[in-house]
DNA sequence: GCGATATAATAGCAACTGCTATAATATTCA
DNA sequence: TGAATATTATAGCAGTTGCTATTATATCGC
């Protein structure tokens, strides 16, 4: 009984990406690299670090992800004219070809998952999830500044 | 907007994952082989397939997992007696000896998780979420309505 | 300038996840 | 009985995730 949302949450989580998946096949992109392309969308230009402290995963994640962005040749690295250690992201042409086409399949879906709850209670939902969101992810920078101060 | 929740879901799940993780690295144990081991608890002789569709994951991903339980010596395969391709699973004493600490961490972080919201809220937050997984569920099999859950 | 420290990104390792395919066994039906 | 089909579990492959290093570069203190 105690843990239920956590596993939910994971479940619910899980079986949203299965599903997506499973209509996106064919494009051969999954949903988190939906998410990470729609979020670059709107920060053409930053930085691997800070688009992985936006998204919340760790930095080596990302990297990973952006690889295999590249691979497909949706997403472009350009060095940092400011900084050699840093790439800058940028989308390809080619992604704005599928942007349309995975953002119908995205509505379509939350559609399909938000099917019978009014309104009010989807934006319920949101908020609070939102909120526990918000508490797990200042529990993890609460945490982290002062590591070996013992 | 679009797809708001699927993301949003997705993140909460992993930081809820990497929190639990955080807590038990000492243990070894990891949030979702936790979340295998409490159902297991409730179910023993089980067999692998049946745990699977419990828990909603694929066949594979279930036979990995307890793989790496048994290798840990928290699960035991034993033969089914009545059908030869089929395992059936059981804790060991170990597992006993570990359970009590796991659940309490479950309790905290499931508190810390949710600190903020009222018992209404709380129980609000869960039936939404149980709905948007219903759909989810009900739309992968589409021919097997068996759940009974709730 | 130079050494200490911090930051940006990546490498190795391991766990979780699912798709497709396959092996072994069970069941069904002709 | 024997062939066709279904079920149970696993193998190969690939993507996601994080922890602990490591490399390269930048910045800070002296």
């Amino acid at each position: 009984m105690s843990e239920t949302i956590g596993f939910l949450l994971n479940d619910t989580a899980r079986l949203f990406r299965r599903a997506f998946n499973a209509r996106t096949k064919h494009s051969g992109i999954t949903a988190l690299q939906w998410r990470l392309i729609s979020y670059l969308k709107r920060h053409e230009g930053i930085r691997q670090g800070p688009l992985a402290e936006l998204i919340e995963v760790e930095p080596i994640t990302l990297s990973r992800m952006v690889d295999r962005l590249v691979e497909a040749e949706l997403v472009e690295r350009r060095a940092d004219p400011t900084d050699r250690r840093a790439w800058r992201l940028y989308l390809t042409p080619r992604t704005g070809a599928i942007v349309g086409g995975m953002r119908d399949i995205a509505d379509a879906l939350t559609e399909e998952a938000t099917e019978g709850l009014s309104a009010a209670e989807r934006a319920q939902l949101i908020e609070l999830v939102e909120r526990v969101r918000a508490n797990l992810s200042r529990r993890e920078c609460g945490k982290e500044p002062t590591k070996e101060t013992m």
